[in-house]
DNA sequence: GCATTAACACGTA
DNA sequence: TACGTGTTAATGC
């Protein structure tokens, strides 16, 4: 839990207190699409996957969950409901500090503040990142940047270089089929970006995997000065 | 053409 | 034993 070590040592103990963990077992369902946000969740152990609403808008973007990712923050912040539903790939381990808790830190902790808002703006990021992959046709490079997600050093930060992940559960997450998926996996193993194991994927490069499929190398000069004037080099991840 | 399903052999936990 | 992987063949858009 990245956040717990921004608190002061009093503060921690009395979140842990109040922190809750729960057991899921592989298609349980965590926070569905308009209940009321009572819990911000944490991924302790397992592998979550997080689906838009199913209901209202037809875009369902998919997006896996690693131990590390902490989410729900969004509805607590606005005190309405989940606009996502958040479900176990296989059994996890899921912790939960309550409404009222994380409300106390908002308000009264400046460390906290800045861990969600960083949290928040590093989420904003990937989600335009996932609208882009959406987008992709190559399935290679839709596998490398649903990859570069999970593992997200911001976002996930207790995931590191190594995952435990089958290739079918990458499939359920990316939208292929397992044959494809380790097809794609060859592929990205070749190109030495990632290494791959029995039921673990190891990320090599993470920044080649963000460039797969991208047709141009996008650190150079100008193709027009009147466009965007900041952007020297064109990192959708890397923003401080 | 390309991805999907189905089916198989094989290695691993 | 149950599961994950790598591969091939048949099928569908």
């Amino acid at each position: 839990m990245p956040w717990l070590h921004v608190l002061p040592a009093a503060e921690r103990h009395r979140v842990a207190e109040q922190l809750q963990v729960a057991e899921v077992q592989a298609g349980d369902v965590l926070c569905k699409h308009g209940r009321p946000a009572t819990f911000w969740f944490g991924v302790i152990e397992g592998l979550l996957k997080l689906s838009s609403n199913g209901s209202a808008d037809d875009v369902v973007t998919f997006s896996g969950l690693p131990p590390s990712a902490w989410f729900g923050e969004g509805a607590l912040l606005k005190h309405e409901s989940y606009r996502c539903n958040v479900g176990a790939v296989r059994s996890s381990k899921v912790a939960g500090v309550p409404a009222a808790t994380f409300e106390r830190l908002i308000e009264n902790n400046i460390a906290f503040n800045h861990y969600v808002m960083n949290q928040l703006n590093e989420r904003l990021l990937q989600s335009t990142a996932a609208r882009e992959v959406e987008r992709l046709a190559d399935p290679n490079a839709r596998v490398a940047r649903s990859l570069a997600a999970l593992f997200h050093p911001v976002l996930h930060p207790g995931v590191g270089t190594s995952m435990r992940i089958t290739q079918q559960e990458l499939g359920a997450l990316v939208g292929l089929s397992r044959q494809r998926v380790n097809e794609a996996l060859q592929a990205l193993q070749g190109e030495l970006l990632i290494r791959v194991e029995y039921g673990r994927i190891h990320v090599v490069d993470r920044h080649g995997l963000l460039i797969v499929g991208r047709k141009r190398d996008p650190p150079h000069e100008d193709d027009r000065s009147s466009r965007s004037s900041t952007a020297g080099k064109r990192e959708p991840d890397a923003a401080a």
